[in-house]
DNA sequence: GGCCCGCAAAGTGTATACAGTCGCGCCTAA
DNA sequence: TTAGGCGCGACTGTATACACTTTGCGGGCC
């Protein structure tokens, strides 16, 4: 199988589709040595579009812009130095991911999910995270016992230091990891396109999400794990999902635009 | 929510992009009022770039298109009458799908699904669709389970009339019916996207796939929906993603190319 | 005073032009 | 005869140019 040889075993951005080979630039002379790399952000020497869909999927999750923000293709073609070919072909990979969407001829928006996909988002990883782990306590070894408890501690660091941008990295990559494990490279990308969806949501929605909380609940999946616990496993990934999704304010949420607009 | 008034409830082809909005023409000039909508096969007057993207899944699905075969832009560009720019952007959305692959400089090719990645797709659907039917037996209406015994019926007649396009059509949809049917239309892409992925394999791997002996499956399985019976259903989509992947010859499969070399 | 029409600026959609790369065949030399 | 290098053709990647659509605004009309 001819797997381009990107995706280091580690755990990465949260940007969904940078996990697949996709494009690496070729034809641009003066592309060669631009490489910055703050902390463990953009991957540094992608190709130019996958520069801009970095950019901009960190930048959603990092809160920077916000949902209905509209981005214009030249706009950001100067910023990047780019044409608009190259642009368009970022937010048209931005727009599978459901992180923009496209309105013909009006342009890109920051996306902004409906409570409905929300909650959609959410029933779709619990049937897939629950099967998941249940799965994993099958075949498990402590060697990945091991290394999942290495995640949690680098959990528990970034919680400790307030990192809002790595923590919130690293409660996505928790799950990302547990697919991995199970050797399904399928089930792993469509986790983290999962979870890109969630990082937008809890944006939108985001009540009070107590990272530390979640970071608890992680510890005890792992130790359901490590017992090679299924039936605890299962339940405790589905009361995971259940609470990070009733953290957020979707549930009442003004049914009438009435109550809404006699607050305003 | 702003959701263009696309996705009509009823089922459509297989490509698993077309099911969102995506993109529709804008600038061309004679693209005003064109809706006919034929069969349910591939959208007549959809946006040139989707226009593209469903001619070349349905010619991969319908194996017109082997695996392996490197699609030329300038090539495809002159068969639609189009630029090249156009052409680009349904191989993306193509190569999104999984459909084909992108190698950097070298052009666009049919995916070659290896053996890992057809198990894992698999191993995916098994875990959703299980849990989907196990849902489903909890809410389903009688009004559901009447719109599903049509589809069986339609199902039936395309085997019966062996009509391969339309039966292999049809025998996707009955899953992505069922994820409707759900009220998850995250769950519908997914698996949408996920059974044009097995099309493909199916395509490669392809034994004796006895259409029968899945539609039957299918009946059985919406008999224990019809009976809100949860564990049966699940046992038996199980088994239907069982067989249908144990009808394709990935599992032992020439380890070493010796013996593969020696019949040839 | 309010509504409708038309115009202009901004922005998207598509086509075309150009630059760089890959692969293949030919030609040369041992 | 064969291995290796070189050049050319074909194709991809990117930039630019142009056509069309949308939209905000101002003036005329009711």
């Amino acid at each position: 199988m001819t797997r381009s040889p990107s995706s280091s075993t580690g755990l990465h951005g949260i940007s969904p589709a940078s996990a697949k080979p996709r494009r690496a630039a070729a034809a641009t002379p003066a592309a060669g040595a631009r490489r910055r790399k703050a902390a463990a952000d953009a991957a540094p020497a992608a190709g130019s579009t996958q520069r801009i869909v970095d950019a901009v999927t960190t930048a959603i999750v990092e809160r920077r812009l916000m949902p209905g923000t509209k981005l214009v293709e030249q706009q950001l073609g100067d910023l990047f130095k780019v044409s608009r070919t190259v642009v368009r072909q970022a937010l048209n990979q931005l727009s599978r991911d459901h992180l923009v969407v496209l309105e013909p001829a009006r342009g890109a928006f920051v996306a902004q999910p409906s409570v409905d996909e929300a909650r959609q988002v959410f029933e779709v990883r619990r049937m897939l995270e629950q099967q998941m782990v249940r799965q994993l306590c099958a075949v498990v070894t402590d060697e990945q016992v091991a290394l999942l408890r290495a995640h949690l501690v680098r959990e528990a660091a970034a919680v400790e230091r307030i990192d809002v941008a790595g923590r919130t990295r690293l409660l996505a990559d928790f799950h990302v990891v547990l697919a991995r494990m199970l050797g399904n490279e399928v089930l792993a990308q469509l986790l983290a396109d999962l979870l890109a969806r969630c990082s937008l949501i809890a944006l939108m929605y985001q009540s009070a999400h107590d990272a530390g909380h979640s970071a608890e609940e992680h510890v005890a999946i792992v130790d359901a794990i490590a017992r090679r616990d299924a039936r605890a496993a299962a339940r405790l990934m589905d009361s995971h999902l259940g609470h990070v999704e009733r953290n957020l304010q979707l549930h009442p949420r003004a049914v009438d635009l009435a109550a809404a607009l006699a607050l305003a």
